[in-house]
Parts: structure tokens; C-alpha cells; sequence
DNA sequence: TATGAATGAGTATTCATTCAT
DNA sequence: GATGAATGAATACTCATTCAT
């Protein structure tokens, strides 16, 4: 939807970002009608559709936003160290404490990424995320402060540490956020250097 | 629902109960139909409600018979192995090839870990799991082997990181399941012996 | 849709049928919403989506079902005259006949003409009728009793007549069928005899 | 609604009613909305309500004008000519003509008939075409150029040869207009001149 | 005159569930 | 055990119209 809007417009717009995504992350996607949403702020159902094509376009928008603000606070945190596993520390540093911040988006993202109509926003943005990371490893590896190994799975792990506890420590278990940092950093950096004594690699076999 | 079932029953039932999962890992829980359940198998409606009270029923059985399945999987390819260290590299890729095997359990079980009705099954699932690794993960901090650290914190980590690469390694990259056994057990098992230089613990600061 | 449909079902489904013909009739197919119809005929609402799969679906059953039934009337009341004019006249009276026994479908496929939606249908069934008559007047022709011409113009030309004093002197000014299918007859005959002394063809020129 | 218009506005109002007659001939009135139209122009929604009281209304306003400029152009046609059986053809290729050169009215005309908002103006206009022809019919009765009968009646009859050929040989099958109102004329006045010779009239019955 | 914003009843359609047979 | 039929609240979305500026 192309529309220009005055102040005031872009005043609602936000309202309604914000109103549906606190829905959306306390009820889920699809169990939050868009009636609920305009009931809760009191208007009518007109203004949604004057602003949103559909349902689906507002929880894009709403994913947009906070992968854009989630990856600039990253950058931010960032900016001034050079050292790259600095850079990684800080950036998973960075994530919980936005993360903590911003819990909604938290259980929205997780959501989105099961969604076959959201998966591929999720995925590209992860995939951004990912990159950074690859970035920072490939310059640890070559400094030999981290063992080799593709950095895109690395940053991938990486990812997966991150998220995980996250949600168990930080929001299940109510855990504070440079507590849940510490463990995933622990992990993560661990991990980086990786283990040169696999015992059994493809020693299982298949089904 | 408590109800005896002769061994056509059971068959009609397990019938319902796989053609459900294939339908709910490929639409979505939500957008899936009990009509277009009934509809695909070619029988009436009142055949679904005679052996499911409701379609969250159904898919709560599904997401107890996959967690089951798994586990029994799991523990299967550890029980001769007395090493912790080994149990848990066991444990990992024991999983993934179980996921390899039964790639629609493994979106449905991301699904429900997001949706209220049932995320609560899925905590308690991972809990399990964890708390079985946690286990070895004792096992090997008091032989030595494995840095000091909570157990639990610990397995969370590694869910996260087999969750992760199996998703995106797997399924999206199809890479082989071998392939990836390697990266998560090596990033697993760097993970947990872990980084004693954390340059910045709690440097950063919350918002 | 494809449903086996019971006696009960099919009792059903002709309910539907009527009373949605005589809704949309009366209130044009717009403007009747398919509430409206489960309302009058004190169902709920999922009957009307049991039988059909949409408000065109029963409206394309509707028109359908007329073409059929007046198509059989026209064909039984020819079929023991060999005269061919005598048949087109006997088509004629007996289509005015059948308009006037079911006056709904008039207005019906009248307004389904206008309707790109549905025009296509109405089209293809006006095509079958002329070329009935079409076959007629050209035995005519050749037994000297129809002036030369493109009997495909013919046919719609009586076509044409018969609708418009169908329209205006049987259902506004309520005259008789059998005046209004001797107006037609007695015009249509004159029309297929033609008029040898065109005044000025093509003496106006275009725009 | 009755506004003093300057020059600036009077040209609005002519541009809304051409675009939305085109919307309106293509999608149909009741698919069209308001919306589409101001859209279409690239003006506010407050334009349309400027300057129309609804919807309905400016409808209206596109029939009326379309009725006012074909009247004028029949009567133009005719003006010089006094032989009632050539005001009669003239008429008639006039009406062609102008049908040719306006497709978007004739489909709205057509349509507007169906609706029961908007059949009682074209049925007014019809008769006050039809009275017109009757006239020219009287005369042509009294001179013995035209058979006995009803001048209405057989106005009507002229007009459905008109509008049914028109439809199917200019629009549907691209014939020349020329060619399309030779067809017309020779049916509608071979039609005035009758048959006497009615072979069943009376004889199929009713119902 | 004109705009963007807002209204809210209305629309077609879906769907989990129940019922009668 | 199983079927076709029925329910009716709920859903996403539309749209003629009005309002504030």
C-alpha cells in the first residue's frame, strides 16, 4: 500500500504496529483477529485497512521494524571495537539485551520462523545476522584465535546458543540478562574454538 | 477420550494421526482443516470426533507419539556407551538423524514450541532431554573433562545449537546428516569446555 | 463441488435453489446476500456452503437449470410439426408461455446478460436457441417461404422481439400471453419475410 | 443536489462522470466502488461527494445524459425527412450508429434495465422512444404503408431488434454498423408490414 | 473545493463441532 | 463405527458515506 500520510496518520499507523504486535505476541498470529485489534484501541475497523493491506502485511511490517532496530543495536554495540572476537561477544551481548527489551519481538520472530507465509523474512534476516558473524570469524580464524571451520555454521551455532537460552534463561527462567550473556558467551566462544577429539564422527550410521 | 478400540480402530486412528501431521507440518496447525483432514483420508467427519475430542487433541498426540519416539531413539543409541562425553556426542547425532527421518515432526515440534496451547508440552519435552544430558554433562565435569558450569545451561546450549544447524544445514542447505552431526557435536563439545577468557562480562550494560 | 447427496440433500439443495432464484429476482443478485437467504429459509449458514461453494455456484445452477427447462418446453412443443415456419412460430409461443409461467427467471437471465460474471453462460445459451431456429429458417428459405438472408441474424432478431414484448407487454402491461405471442408471431414472420424496398442502406454513413 | 458550479467545477464533474461511466460499463455498478473511481482520477474521496450525492446519483446522471444525447441524435436524423417509413429506418441507423460510437452506454443501459433502482428511468426513456416511432408507425398505417396494429406494440418490437442485433452483430461478432443496421431494417420493417397469414395463433395454450 | 482519515454495518466465506440416522 | 447434514459464531475484508482540517 502506497499512501501518503500526515502526522497524525503516521501517528496511527504506529499505534496499530504497536497494539497488534503486543496481540500478536500475547495470543499468537492467528488467534488475534483483526477486530480485537481495533477494538483495543477503540476505532474503527476502517482504519486498519487504510492503513494495511491485510493481516498479514502488519505482522510484516512488524517484523521489518524489529529486525531492522535488533540489527542497528548490534551494529551500534559494535562500531568502535576492532578486535573480532570482541566483535562476536558484543554483538551476542548486544541481542540479549535488546531481546530483554523487547520481549514481544522475541516470541514474534520465533513464531514468524514456523510460518510458512513469514519463514522466508525470518530466514533472510537471520541469514543477515549470520553474515555479520561469518564476517568477525573469518578474521578470528585467520588471526588464529579461532580453529577453522565454516563460518557460516559457526555463526549459524552461534545463533542457535543465543536464541535458546535466551528464552529458557532469560524468559522462562527470569534469569538476568548479563547472567544469560555470560552463558552464551561462554558457549558460544567455546564452541568457536571448537574440539579437536571427536570420538565417533559417522560412527552411528543412518536409520 | 477414553475409548476401547478393536485393531481396526487402532489402525483408523494411527491412519488419522499421520495424515494429520503430514497436513499440519506442511500448512500450519492453524490454516490446516479437521474437513480437510476427513477430506483427504475419503471419510466422514464424525470419524475424526470419534477417536479425537478436537483437533488440538490430535495434535497433541502427535507432538507426545514424535517426543516419545525420539527420546526411545536417543536412548537406544546411548545405552552401551558408559563415556558421558561419548553419551552426549551419541545423544546429538542420534537426534539429528532422527530428525533426518522424520522431517515433519521436526516443523511441528518448532510450531508448538511457539504456541501457547501447547508450548507448555514442548517446555516439558526439552526438559527431559535436558535434564538426561545434564546428567552426562555432571558426569564429565566431575571426571574433568568438561569445564565447570550449570548442567542445564549447558544442555539448553546444546539443544539450541542441534536445533539450529538442523534446520538450517539440514533442511534448508540439505546438507548430509552426517555433515552436521559433525558441526554440532564439535561446536557442542568446544561449547562445553568452554572460554575462560570472557574479555567482557557485563561490560556492556543494559539499556 | 462433488458431494453425494442424499434424498434429504438433494430436498435441500432444490429449497436453496428457489428461494435464492426468487431473492434474486426481486432484490438482484447483488444486493441479496447469502444471509438473507439462510434467514428466509430458517437455516444456518454453513447449509448454503454444504451445497455450494459460492453465491455465483447456486446463481450459475440457477440460470443453468432455466436454460435446460425452457430449452425441453420449446423442444417438446415443435416436435410433432414438420412446417418449419410453423415451428419457429410454436418455439416462439411456447417460450412466451414458459416466460410467463416462470416470470423470476426472466428477470433472471435478463439481468445475468449484463454481468460479465455470467454473460458468457447466457451467450452460449441464446447461440443454442438461435441456431434452433437458425435450422428452421433455412428449410424455410429453401422452400421459398423466407426471403433470402444470414439466418443467424434472423434468429436473434426474433430473439430480440420476443424478449423486449416479453419484458414490456407481458410482465409491465400485464396483457395476455397469448396477445403478446401473437404480437411476436405476427412481427417475427413479417420480419423473416423481409422488406424488399430498404430505403436508404448505409445512406446516414458513421459518425 | 444542487450546486453552483464554476467552469472548473463543471469540467470536474464531467470527468468524474465519464470515468465512472467507463468503470462502470467495464466492472459492472455494483463491483465498481467509489473508491476505485476517485482513485482512478487521482482525487480525493470529498471530489466525488462534492459533487454527487452518492453513488446512485451520479449513475443517474450517466444514464440521463446518455438517453438526452441519443434522443438528439435521432432527432437529428430525422429532422429533414418526412416519409414516416423513412424516419422509422433513419431512426433506427441513427440509434446504431450512436451505439457504435458509445459502447460503454449500451452496456450500461442494458444493464441498468435489470435494476430495479434504475429500470423505472429506462423504461421512461424507452417509452419516449417508442412514442416516437409510434407516431412515425400512425402516419405510416394511415398511409396504407404499414399493416394494422399496435404502434406500440410494434415500436417495442423494433426496439428489441434494435438493441438484440446491435448487442450480438456490432459488439459481440464485430460486424459493420452499416451492415448491422441494414439487418435491423430490413427485419423491422418486413415486421411492420406483418403476416397475415398467423398459423396457430391461440392454438399451444397455456399452462 | 479538496484532502486524508475515520466509521461501522455489511459481505462472502470458513470451520470446529454436533446431530440424526 | 461411520455418514451426510447442519450449526452459527467467527473471520478477514469492503465500501458507501461522513468528518475534521
Amino acid at each position: 500500500m502506497v499512501r501518503r500520510l500526515t502526522s497524525r496518520g503516521l501517528k496511527r499507523r504506529d499505534q496499530l504496529i504497536n497494539y497488534a504486535a503486543s496481540r500478536f505476541a500475547e495470543n499468537g498470529f492467528h488467534p488475534t483477529s483483526v477486530t480485537e485489534i481495533v477494538n483495543g484501541l477503540g476505532v474503527g475497523k476502517g482504519v486498519f485497512y487504510w492503513y494495511f493491506d491485510s493481516k498479514e502485511e502488519i505482522f510484516i511490517e512488524i517484523l521489518r521494524g524489529a529486525q531492522r532496530d535488533l540489527r542497528r543495536y548490534q551494529q551500534k554495540a559494535i562500531e568502535n571495537e576492532s578486535d573480532p572476537v570482541a566483535r562476536i561477544e558484543f554483538g551476542i551481548r548486544a541481542s540479549i539485551i535488546w531481546l530483554a527489551n523487547h520481549p514481544d519481538f522475541f516470541t514474534l520472530l520465533q513464531f514468524a520462523a514456523t510460518d510458512e507465509k513469514f519463514s522466508r523474512l525470518i530466514r533472510a534476516g537471520e541469514e543477515i545476522a549470520v553474515q555479520d558473524v561469518a564476517q568477525h570469524i573469518r578474521e578470528g580464524i585467520s588471526q588464529g584465535r579461532i580453529d577453522e571451520g565454516d563460518p557460516l555454521f559457526l555463526g549459524h551455532a552461534i545463533l542457535g546458543v543465543t536464541n535458546q537460552l535466551t528464552r529458557v534463561l532469560l524468559f522462562e527462567k527470569k534469569r538476568d540478562p548479563s547472567v544469560v550473556a555470560d552463558a552464551v558467551v561462554r558457549f558460544a566462544l567455546g564452541g568457536l574454538r571448537g574440539f579437536s577429539g571427536v570420538i565417533a564422527a559417522g560412527a552411528m550410521g543412518g536409520k
